[in-house]
DNA sequence: TTCCTAAATTAGAATTATTCTAAATTCAGA
DNA sequence: TCTGAATTTAGAATAATTCTAATTTAGGAA
C-alpha cells in the first residue's frame, strides 16, 4: 500500500528537483542531513555528519561543491550568525533566529512569532525583506538529531 | 581658547582610556579610522586604510590584534553581514543594520527607527538582545569618507 | 547494449584569511 | 636612567575555502 506521506527518501528527491537539481547519492546526503537536523551546522560538520552516512566516504571538495550547488539553486540557505562561520540551512521559508549565548545554538524562529515591523525607514530606504536575530538563552532543551 | 567640542584625536583618546586601553599611535589610527567612517570595513580594508595615514606602516598582524583588542575592550563591534565577513563598527550603540542588495555596503538604522519587538517568545527563549537586518535598496547616496 | 558526451565527483594543490611565535620596540613607572 | 611589562612586528603556521585537472558516473542516441 502507498505510504499516506512521502518518505523521507522521496522528500529529499523531490526537492532537488523541484529546485531544478538532478539527484546523486552525494547530493541526495547533503541535503537530506540537512533536512534532518535544525542545528544549522557549518560545512565541516555537514562533512563530518555525511561521511558516517555514505559508506564509501565523500571527498570534503564535494560538501563544499553540494552546499554551493544547493543554496545556488535555492534549496538551502546560508545563515550569517557568529562572524567567520558559514552555516546552512534546509528551512528555506522566510523566518528568524534565536542564538543562545551560552551554547551558541541557533534555533529557529517562525516567522509568525514576530509582529510585523513597518515596511518603511523613512524616505532613503527601500526594504525588500528584513530578518531579526534574538540573543539570549533557551530555556527548553530540544533535542534532535545532531 | 579651549575649543567647545573636542577634536578627532581628543575623541580617540578618550574613548581608547573609557575603555580601559592604553593609547598607541597604531591603536589611535585603527580606531580613528573606524571612527570617521560609517561603512563597517572588513581587517583587510582597515589595513589598506590605515597604511595611508600612518607614515611608517603597520604591520596586518598589528591590525588583527588590535581589532581584537578594540571589541575585547568593547570600544568597537563586530558586524557579520555576509557569510564568512567580519566587519568592523565604531558605533557601540544598539542599532539595527541595513544592508543594501546591488551594492553590499551596510547602512547604520537608529534604534529608536524600528518599533519595539514583544520581548517574549512564548516560554522557551529568554531574550537578552536583538538585531534587525534589512535587505533591500538604498535611494538616497550618503557619502562618508571611504 | 554499447558508445558518446556532459555533468558530477574527487584528491590534492593553491589561495586566502586569520592566528601564532618569538624577537624587537616602546613605554610607564621606580 | 633603568627595568619589566605591554605592544608591535615579520614571517611562519594553521584553517577554511576554492581551484585544477583527472576520473567516474549517468542519461540519451545509435
Ligand atoms: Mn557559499
Ligand atoms: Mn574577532
Ligand atoms: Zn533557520
Ligand atoms: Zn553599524
Amino acid at each position: 500500500m502507498n505510504p499516506v506521506r512521502p518518505t523521507k527518501t522521496e522528500n529529499i528527491r523531490e526537492t532537488l528537483e523541484a529546485h531544478g537539481l538532478k539527484v546523486t547519492p552525494q547530493r541526495s546526503v547533503v541535503l537530506g542531513y540537512l533536512m534532518s537536523t535544525d542545528r544549522h551546522p557549518n560545512a565541516e560538520e555537514v562533512f563530518q555528519a555525511v561521511s558516517l552516512h555514505l559508506a564509501g566516504a565523500i571527498s570534503k571538495a564535494t560538501v563544499y561543491n553540494t552546499l554551493n550547488t544547493l543554496v545556488a539553486a535555492g534549496a538551502i540557505v546560508e545563515v550569517s550568525a557568529e562572524p567567520g562561520v558559514t552555516r546552512y540551512d534546509a528551512n528555506i521559508e522566510s523566518h528568524h533566529h534565536f542564538i543562545d549565548r551560552e551554547t551558541g545554538r541557533i534555533y529557529d524562529i517562525p516567522w509568525e512569532s514576530v509582529e510585523p515591523l513597518c515596511q518603511t525607514l523613512g524616505t532613503d530606504f527601500s526594504i525588500q525583506d528584513y530578518h531579526v536575530t534574538f540573543y539570549g538563552k533557551a530555556l527548553k532543551h530540544e533535542h534532535s538529531p545532531p
